[in-house]
DNA sequence: CTTCTAAATAGATAGGTATCGAAATAGGTG
DNA sequence: CACCTATTTCGATACCTATCTATTTAGAAG
């Protein structure tokens, strides 16, 4: 799962969150409501409500009429749907998790080398060492372009010897360098 | 739908509405993970994940084991089933509304005396009239006694006279006086 | 018993957001 | 045009909570 997806998901829950606008859905599923009467009824002032309102109208949860000053409101079934079966099995559940590399394998050499947010420090059998490789990599945004100064921050993160794990990314064409070597960014036609 | 019931939703929606959260449903959906190892996982530190096992923990959403100093944490997947169902479909979406009376009649009462959050003035026919008592009387919650100066309060928010309306509920039943005068209460044994 | 380690708890801080009043917008009506 | 009304936008405030560091608990291992 992309962070994009993720934070559509984020998003959706978040307009949920709100005791306000859970409130606001129930009505809405009934039938459309004008501004001033969601205010009436919930004890809150229009522009509260038209916060609200907004916010759900940013996830397409509801749809809006205008009639003359009047704005009336109903909720979009569709989305809510779709959001309920996008979200309730099993794979997708298991997609929220970031992606650590799937196989035991992999999980196995985290489990040995990786400590505390670091990686205690880096296994010599190419195999493991290409293991955290990846993942080191993909911290790196795709088009992005970072300074060395940057790519070393983002490595002093996560190893000691920041200057070889930046050498190494270039070598296994994770990284691409600029001919000036001033910039770095993510080689995303690689394939493994 | 209870004030109770919503609470429940609005939690759940609550817990989910969190990225690290998120995640960690995702993570944990997968296999049990050590507090240490989500930690790693997720670049946060101990005690941060400890807090967010706790919520997800106090909904039934994660089920813990402890072996030595380890804790592993697995998600509870029957929970997370028994939300979806018990939110998405029509009648609980439309029951998270608050309980405006249901009828189009009571519905035209309130379009015409509720403005702005207060009733401006009351109806003098006592149909109309026991509407607006009704939607009063439920905003006070059971099993909670009131003292006089908090009942008043609570009736300002909604009409000037509120002297008059405290002793209607009174006489329609609505709320319970004990005998000295000094504490208010829902009648629940009430019935129309 | 002392020491080490993993996790939970306490306390502090910072960023987010629900809410409001005031002002701006825009449609309707004369 | 001027006025009224419904809604949105703006700016400020107050509460909530995710996160951290420091401390405490409690199991395991010398």
């Amino acid at each position: 799962m992309t962070q994009e997806e993720l934070n559509v998901l984020l998003a959706f829950f978040k307009a949920l969150s709100d005791e306000s606008r859970l409130k606001m859905v129930g009505l809405l599923s009934q039938r459309e409501y004008g501004v001033g009467e969601l205010a009436a009824i919930l004890g809150l002032k229009e522009p509260t409500v038209s916060h609200h309102l907004a916010r759900l109208k940013e996830l397409d949860l509801v749809r809006m009429r205008a009639d003359g000053n009047n704005r009336y409101y109903v909720l979009n079934r569709e989305t809510l749907d779709a959001m309920n079966k996008r979200l309730f099995n099993s794979e997708q559940i298991a997609a929220l998790g970031p992606e650590i590399d799937g196989d035991e394998y992999a999980q196995k050499v985290f489990a040995d080398y990786f400590e505390n947010g670091r990686f205690k420090q880096l296994p010599t059998k190419q195999k493991k060492f290409l293991v955290i490789l990846r993942w080191i990599a993909a911290k790196f945004e795709p088009g992005i372009q970072y300074t060395e100064k940057q790519v070393n921050e983002m490595l002093k993160q996560y190893v000691d010897d920041y200057a070889s794990v930046r050498r190494e990314l270039i070598d296994f064409h994770y990284l691409c360098r600029a001919n000036d070597g001033a910039l770095y960014w993510v080689n995303e036609g690689r394939t493994d």
